[in-house]
DNA sequence: ATACAAGTTAAAGTTAACTTTAAGTCAAGA
DNA sequence: TCTTGACTTAAAGTTAACTTTAACTTGTAT
C-alpha cells in the first residue's frame, strides 16, 4: 500500500503542509518520489513518522529530531548515541508528567474551591475554611499554595 | 514582606520582562504601585500569580488568564464561570498526562531497543525478534508502532 | 549631594513551528 | 484529450509568548 501526502497526512491527523514543512527540514529523506516528483509513502516510512511524532511530543525540537534522524541513517555506529537521547527524553517525560501532576493537585483544589463557593453563594465560605476543613486529599495543594508565603 | 519586580521574579524562578509583560497584558491589575510608579508585590499577589502559573501550565493562553483574572475581580456572581473554568482545565490535563503516558510507553520501548542493539552491537537483532521475544511491559507500544500498518 | 543598580515605558525584535500564497505540474477519470 | 483535484516549490505570513533596546526615573547607600 502506498500513500501521497494528503493520505498520509490524514493518517497521521496532521495538516498535508506539516509534512512537506518537516520533509524540507530534512526529517524525511527516506520519502521516495514518483517519477514526476511527487511524494510516495510507503508503510516502513509510517515507522518513521510514528517515531517523529513521539519525539516531538516528549518536547524535542525539530533540529534535534533531524539529528536523531541523520545518526539513525548512518547506522549501527550511533546506537549508544540514540539510546542516549531516548533515555534523556524519557527522563523529560517522567519530569513532566510530575509537574503536570502538581498542575493538577492544583486545580483539584481550585474546583474544590469553587464547588463550595457555588454551594454557598460565596467564596469567602472556602476561603475562610481552616486546613482541617479542607477534604484531606486537597490539602497538600492548599499547602504549596501557602508555602509561598514563607520566604 | 514587600518585593520589587526583581525579587518577585526571582522567588517565582521567572525573568522580571515575563512579570512586566503580564502586568501589561492586564494579567496583574491587583498589583500596587509606590508614589513614584514602581510595583509592590505583597503577599496576597503570589496567591495570583500562583494560580496564573498553574493556568498557563495547564495549557491556557494569556489572554483567557486575563478573562479568568476579570472574572475573579467580579466577584460572587462569577463562580459558576470559574468553576467550569477549572474543571475543563483539569480535564485538559488529565489528558495531557494520558497523551504523555503513551509518549513514554514508546520511549521505554525504544530504550529497550537500542539497549537490545547495543548489547549485539546492530540494530538487525531488537528489529527481527518476535513479539514473543520482546519483553511484556513493552509490548503494547510495539503493538501500536504496528497498527499504522493495519489502514 | 551623588552615584548607581534596578526600576519604568513603548516599541521593536526574536523564535519555533507551522500555514498560506502564488504560480505552476501531475495523474486519474470521463 | 481534457478537466480537475491534488500535487509541487519558494517565499512570505502568522502566532504566541516572551525578550531586548533605548531613553528615562527611582530610591538606597555612601
Amino acid at each position: 500500500m502506498i500513500y501521497t501526502v494528503g493520505e498520509a497526512a490524514k493518517i497521521l491527523n496532521v495538516a498535508p503542509s506539516t509534512i512537506r514543512y518537516y520533509d524540507k527540514e530534512g526529517l524525511l529523506p527516506f520519502v521516495e518520489r514518483s517519477g514526476g516528483g511527487i511524494r510516495v509513502f510507503q508503510e516502513k516510512d509510517f515507522d518513521w513518522l510514528f517515531i517523529i511524532e513521539c519525539l516531538k511530543k516528549s518536547g524535542l525540537s525539530i533540529k534535534d529530531i533531524k539529528s536523531y534522524i541523520d545518526m539513525a541513517l548512518k547506522g549501527d555506529e550511533t546506537i549508544d548515541e540514540r539510546l542516549a537521547l531516548f533515555q534523556k527524553q524519557r527522563e523529560k517525560v517522567m519530569k513532566q508528567m510530575e509537574d503536570l501532576q502538581h498542575t493538577l493537585d492544583t486545580l483539584n483544589y481550585k474546583c474544590w474551591y469553587y464547588e463550595t463557593a457555588k454551594k454557598a453563594g460565596t467564596t469567602a465560605v472556602p476561603s475562610n475554611m481552616t486546613i482541617e476543613e479542607i477534604p484531606e486529599p486537597l490539602r497538600a495543594a492548599k499547602t504549596a499554595l501557602d508555602r509561598i508565603h514563607q520566604k
